[in-house]
DNA sequence: TAGTGGTCTAGACCACTTC
DNA sequence: AAGTGGTCTAGACCACTAA
């Protein structure tokens, strides 16, 4: 270990002490990533920009490259930095995030032209992006195929695990950058046939997936959503160009009709820097679930 | 970068050989991760065993040990191992999450013993320790202090920034474990003088902060709560006691009453691997929001 | 207290990417 | 095309902690 002493800014002589058993002033890469984090938060340097080289860093610290770089990985896993070949390691800039709101499944966004407001047209396409119930052109993947149902998905259906069900997957772009992804899962029997299984894999209609189920008479009425985080799969890191540090967000919902018949099972997974999730409800009277 | 050339599992001779421009099988940190990250999944090693020792690790890819680290590193990112010393890197089980529903809030935790029915209390001691409106002897740090409302907060209740409010801060522990932080802010006019601001931080009484406010003539109607998710900060990882990998998720909760009052702000910081939010609703005909 | 993982060095070479 | 970060090695030593 090194004890330092001297001036961190100037560039006079500096006294270089190795000692060993040191337990006072050691330096290590822990310590580095701490300052370094307090100079990011303190705007020291700010978003954008970037850090001194890790070779400047070394000199400055007086430690070898390597335990710089080890501070500066930290870092990046914690989402704080970006280290970028040729250009040096950039302070993120956090992105603004996507307030999802339960008012995204509105009916007027799908019901068969209820009102046949124009209004309603545009603020649904205004929000589309990031809905997940309706296809947009930026939509780049999006397959459709008829798949086993696993454990999750044969309960929520209520059918045996192994049973058909046709699975729409989809990866949702905002601006070239993905956001997430969104695979649905349906009855055969309930959607054969329709658009959202038609062999062109393409767009599900200008009213989304609740659109084409509406039509058939399975009306969307109430929704279950659960949400979870973790780390990604080094899949998802790469289909969603996730950076080091970023966790990603699960969602599942499942969508009910009024006799409570489950019509759609999803399956979401977000980039958690880009989105918050708002609910808002009444405080229920009894414990027990009112559906 | 070395080429390798043999039988992985036998202990025979075994022909290395040194490249340089080596674009067919190279075999780097990334390569090493992903193949002990597919035994994982595929239960070659199962959830509190430990992996190979770093230097048989090294021994069986012929690379050196600090490539092997750098593999071990990643997956511990990724939260699925934990290298222990003296213990090995041992596969990480993941917990079982609480699910966290709607009917945590139910009236009948918190109301003044509207049937006095008995089941209810013990339904609610059950769900307790992750409900986050009940006090709980788990509960080993309360604090009340009064502070300048930060921004956010003061939007909530529409006052000044820096104008004073309660803060009264939790950590909950399920069973000597972390598990998640909680801060609410009160208007001083709402809670002073009552248990929730009590000079003994203790409990805010057997109904919880819900049950005080009630008391009070605030009776919680409705709430408002959004979820995002992050790496944690360093301070939030040693308070929470998080592993490598583990992301937290954050709860901003606001409660009203019939009238629109707000009369809690809330904030939480949860560990991700611990919790999944579950909401239940009507599909609502309009986009705006119903409040 | 023995043995595991953790930290650090010094130097060579690679590869990407922005300029 | 220059220069940044990225990968890897080989070896010394540290420090924690489970046995």
């Amino acid at each position: 270990m090194y004890l330092y002493f001297g001036d961190d800014s100037g560039d006079g002589p500096e006294t270089l002490l190795r000692t060993t058993r040191c337990t006072v002033a050691a330096i290590g890469y822990a310590e580095i990533a701490e300052e370094l984090r307090e100079e990011i938060a303190s705007g020291v340097y700010k978003p954008d920009e970037t850090l001194p080289k890790q070779k400047e860093l070394a000199a400055h610290y007086h430690v070898n490259v390597g335990t710089i770089r080890r501070a500066i990985n930290s870092l990046a896993a914690e989402g704080l930095v970006d280290p970028t070949r040729r250009k040096g390691t950039v302070v993120r800039r956090q992105p603004r995030m996507k307030r999802l709101g339960v008012e995204r499944y509105a009916k007027e966004r799908w019901a068969p032209d209820a009102g046949g407001s124009p209004a309603a047209t545009v603020g649904a396409a205004a929000d589309r992006e990031a809905s997940g119930t309706e296809w947009d052109p930026t939509h780049q993947t999006q397959s459709v195929t008829l798949v086993q149902a696993d454990r999750t998905v044969a309960d929520a259906f209520d059918i045996d695990p192994g049973a058909p069900v046709y699975e729409r997957a989809r990866l949702v772009r905002n601006d070239e950058r993905p956001t997430h992804t969104l695979t649905s899962y349906y009855l055969p029997s309930d959607v054969e046939g329709s658009l959202l299984v038609a062999d062109t894999a393409g767009p599900a209609g200008e009213r989304g997936g609740f659109g084409v189920l509406a039509d058939r008479g399975l009306i969307p009425d109430h929704i279950a959503e659960t949400i979870k985080a973790r780390m990604p799969t080094p899949t998802e890191k790469k289909t969603l160009k996730l950076r080091e540090g970023e966790p990603v967000m699960l969602l599942e919902r499942r969508t009910y009709t009024s006799n409570d018949k489950l019509i759609e099972f999803a399956r979401g997974v977000h980039a958690a820097s880009l989105f918050a999730w708002t609910y808002q409800f009444k405080i229920p009277d009894k414990i027990e679930r009112s559906g």
